[in-house]
DNA sequence: CCGATTCTGTACCGATCCATCCAAAACCTG
DNA sequence: CAGGTTTTGGATGGATCGGTACAGAATCGG
């Protein structure tokens, strides 16, 4: 029929998230794509429509494999949900200190979005609102589950204890960009529990 | 001696400062800049070395600023160490509601920063570490002293419960970004402050 | 009111931005 | 192996990027 192509659309997917992970959408330019997905611009813009389609589909990307991730631990019903929390910080503390260059994390690109487009681009703001719902909505499973084992004696709203969870791991995102140390992380997980087990 | 200059420099700076916390470094074009204080593109060359000079300076002058307010209120210890971080969350949320743009805050030029620059510019990072340095020590006091006033029974080192505090802070933002209303804010602080008090 | 000095507006610089065009290459079907 | 179709590489597009050059305007000391 026609020349098949030579790449793996989605290899060229992922390298192309880590770059807009790593630089952000507007410090990410065609040549930096073009070099890490090891395809030419032909093929790039072959393939996706524009800069602005493929980090779109990089983001969406990134975002189901890290909330399908969560949600895999999250919702392991088969262990208790305070393990189940705990192991959730340890995989994001694990992912914060092997994200390093030079003693700086690269971060969340769900958080680091929201940070660069969240309030100029409402298709994007749209896409990671409903990323957060849905890990809300995982949160608040989890914290409703600790909650009838007797493990979290909380007496907060479910929602609310969801929205402190999901901003505390964003804090925790930051700290890691900032610098902290695995220790510091740690810490700071630890302390998180407190408010829910007080 | 010569012509004058017809701008106030500091004014300027301000002007350069907003739009940096709007759009990013990245984000923001020379023109932009022009545009926004007034000036032009000579003016702002005879004033600052380049762009990056100017992102520089606008920086500092934002965490001086802010960093002195935070102070302000953490400092006062004519009040109860509770009420006080208690004021910090109110203005913290206050502020977050103040700079919305359609539904989105732009949250904090300290914390945009880091996602932004931390990991790549060395410069920066380390202006950005002083003023972590600097919020984390203002935070250790104000726990000391809630302890000492026996406000704040958590066992937990104060130098660990002030990274969390400033994680939480900055995943507040990040929450305020992404659209959260002042509601939810409202109800994060509140139970970031159960892990103090348990 | 003149000379020295600084500021300011405009034009301009090479480099890079994202994107497109087009011809040559590569493949499948018949 | 020929025709049709798609991919690919390289050249090229206008626009904008950060930054500079330069001439004229504005001010002060004398």
């Amino acid at each position: 029929m026609a020349r098949p192509r030579t790449f793996d659309e989605d290899r060229a997917l992922d390298a192309a998230m880590r770059v807009f992970w790593a630089n952000g959408y507007e410090g990410t330019s065609t040549q930096n794509l073009c070099d890490a997905t090891g395809l030419g611009r032909s093929s790039i813009y072959n393939t996706f429509a524009s800069k602005y389609d493929l980090f779109s589909r990089a983001l969406a990307r990134y975002m189901e494999t890290m909330t399908a991730r969560q949600a895999a631990i999250l919702e392991d019903t088969g262990r208790p949900a305070a393990e189940r929390l705990r192991e959730l910080f340890a995989v994001i503390v694990a992912d914060e200190m092997t994200t390093r260059q030079g003693g700086h994390s690269l971060g969340c690109l769900t958080v680091n979005t929201t940070v660069e487009l969240a309030a100029h681009d409402p298709g994007i703001a749209r896409m990671l609102e409903r990323d957060t719902a849905r890990r809300l909505s995982l949160l608040r499973e989890v914290v409703a589950a600790g909650r009838r084992e007797g493990a979290f004696t909380s007496p907060r709203d479910p929602d609310d204890l969801a929205r402190y969870l999901n901003a505390l791991i964003a804090g925790l995102r930051i700290s890691a960009q900032g610098g902290a140390g695995r220790a510091a992380l740690e810490a700071i997980t630890e302390i998180a529990l407190d408010a829910l087990t007080r």
